[in-house]
DNA sequence: ACAGTTATGGACTGAACGTTCCAAAACAAA
DNA sequence: TTTGTTTTGGAACGTTCAGTCCATAACTGT
């Protein structure tokens, strides 16, 4: 053992993550990520190699908020009750004033041109992921009758799936919660 | 008269747009630019003043493209039909190969935190008018009979203003345009 | 107290950035 | 052909970028 390190990870993770999903990857530079989270440049590039590979470790640490809200689905007591809390948390976190706007992930899937592979399977497996979960949750109301077997699960799945992203998308723009709501309203009357 | 110029600008500000909404504000570098466009580094501060103004001129330039899609809602025979007609055009060009994927506003709007205030504006006043396309048809279709009385066309309205936005981002990671109709499929039968 | 090890601060690098500038080029009018 | 005007090519500007490097600091184990 050694001098130990004077900074804590998962702080430096979190700095991290909330500037580039406030401004992504592009936008934000070395100096800021360094005033931001109090490392030095020198520690930055020991522990998290360089940008890029910070900036992936920032998107594996986002998971975490994302299954957060996917939790509400697979504990949902029923079909409509689990996807009507899904987006009141969903929508409760685009426009936390704690947190950046909208989702980091979205945000990165829309500039997924100039992003290397590793980071495109990263989103494509979360937006499959996503999909997948409100699939399961439907499945299982067909299962139990609440929601009638002549209802096309897999298009229900998909335009939740926009939805979530529609939603994460309007609230950079737009925070006001009931403009946000009013979607997820119409669309629950699928159901 | 003196030296007539060698580009056609409106062929710029195409080539131009398509580099921005491919790749965003911050990825494009003015070589990149001179390159696609053919012009020289002098005539583009010449005429386009800085890269921030010719941004600006290729949103507004994108303007036509959304506007191409509205009318298809303005002069819709039928709301379901029109709607359905809107995302169907909607999501050809969001996966046509010869354009950039997805939505150019969308992408901007994702950006939003790094933008100036004109351009801010500009993004507010899009979202805004698609929905209220959204709305005024919804309206007309309330009027002529086609929609019931008890729908929320409010609701609808952002659904399908979310919708859209959600389609745009799902294009710039999965390019089967069945999974994206299906969302509208979906969500038509709110109608 | 000392030796060994690891973390940190800050100077430094070369490349790329957006922007400016001016001499040369290319035309119209005389 | 010459004069006047505007466009164009390319060099040059200062700044900022991501990333490297090393002497020093700060600890642990002996």
């Amino acid at each position: 053992m050694a001098r130990p390190r004077e900074f804590d990870s998962e702080h430096v993770l979190q700095q991290a993550m909330h500037l580039f999903w406030s401004r992504g990857y592009e936008a934000v530079a070395i100096p800021d990520l360094l005033k931001q989270t109090g490392l030095s440049r020198s520690s930055l590039y020991e522990f998290f190699g360089d940008k890029q590979s910070l900036f992936i470790e920032t998107l594996n640490h986002y998971k975490h908020i994302g299954d957060r809200k996917r939790d509400v689905l697979r504990n949902a007591q029923s079909v409509k009750e689990g996807i009507q809390n899904y987006f009141t948390l969903h929508i409760d976190m685009s426009v936390d004033e704690a947190l950046p706007r909208g989702c980091f992930i979205t945000n990165t899937a829309v500039s997924l041109d100039q992003v290397d592979d590793q980071v495109r399977r990263l989103i494509e497996e979360r937006f499959e992921g996503l999909e997948n979960e409100f699939y399961l949750l439907l499945e299982k109301g067909q299962q139990s009758g609440e929601i009638t077997k002549d209802k096309n699960i897999v298009e229900l799945a998909r335009l939740f799936n926009g939805l979530n992203h529609g939603i994460s998308v309007m609230a950079r723009v737009n925070q006001d919660r009931l403009v946000l709501s009013d979607m997820v309203n119409a669309a629950l009357k699928l159901l």
